[in-house]
DNA sequence: CCAATGTCAGCATAACTGACATCA
DNA sequence: CTGATGTCAGTTGTGCTGACATTG
């Protein structure tokens, strides 16, 4: 074995390919029409209400023009619309068509399931612990100093 | 709040980015030449002897060419350096240069730093049940059928 | 011949920054 | 004017696949 004890980002990453593959793949073969991993997380900070870009990019952390390109890409692909915001004329707001909703439960569906598919394998209350940490606030990623070099 | 239950995927890519981002900025802060995150990610897979582009790439669950990729921008970096095998002729072992063992190790030290920080801030046992989920054998992400839409 | 390897080249995705017009 | 927003455009990083020569 190369390293004594794997790095938590890796297994993070590992763990976070695990639920995208398995959802991609679920949703292949339920004969979804083609969303992007990007798009499925959009999905996800969605509400039902209807939102700006710029709010959306905010839930998900990445840029206005990030979540620009997204949106485009699932408005042609039919599963969001624009609708102007009578209330602010300048803003308009992302909503899911029917498509749109249609693909989102199935998402959901799929997660939940992944996630109980993940209970059987590993545990119950390990993923309970598992959530349970990734829900804490862990608070700025704060830049440690690392001064000596060991 | 938009879904009453974060998503899985989503507070694992969160996850990743704190450290992701807290590792950077440490690096950047001590002056170290600049590495890349898929960069810092092969460095998690080498070990002491040396070892072949296509077993990185294995390890790392990423293409030959991915890997192959990013091997050639440490060497171009003067963090990494191939010899050949002397047992086999066709094989080009990737060591780390002395640069690269000293940007190795701080790497790993601002990572254990960044452990025990989150530690300080979410308890130690919950960093401990986090790795324990993470380190489990999830086995395939099989795709599951999902049939019905609701 | 076959399989594994190293390598080059091209492509797709998704993030970024910069720039700019618009509107409250 | 200022600030937030929506949008276009360009760039970078990182993964992929295809292709091919080499070697055991």
């Amino acid at each position: 074995m190369y390293p004594p004890r794997p790095n938590l980002p890796q297994l993070l990453l590992d763990a976070r390919r695990w639920f995208e593959e398995g959802l991609l793949a679920s949703l292949e073969a339920a004969g979804i029409a083609p969303v992007s991993p990007a798009q499925l997380e959009l999905f996800a900070v969605l509400d039902e209400e209807g939102t700006t870009v710029a709010e959306l990019a905010r839930r998900m952390g990445v840029a206005r023009q990030t979540t620009h390109q997204a949106v485009h890409g699932l408005i042609a692909s039919g599963h969001l619309e624009q609708v102007a915001d009578p209330a602010h004329g300048r803003q308009r707001l992302i909503r899911r068509t029917q498509e749109g909703a249609r693909t989102h439960r199935k998402a959901l569906g799929v997660l939940e399931r992944l996630e109980e598919e993940l209970e059987a394998r590993i545990g119950i209350d390990m993923v309970a612990a598992l959530r349970a940490a990734l829900e804490m606030p862990w608070g700025e990623p704060q830049r440690c100093p690392s001064h000596p070099s060991r």
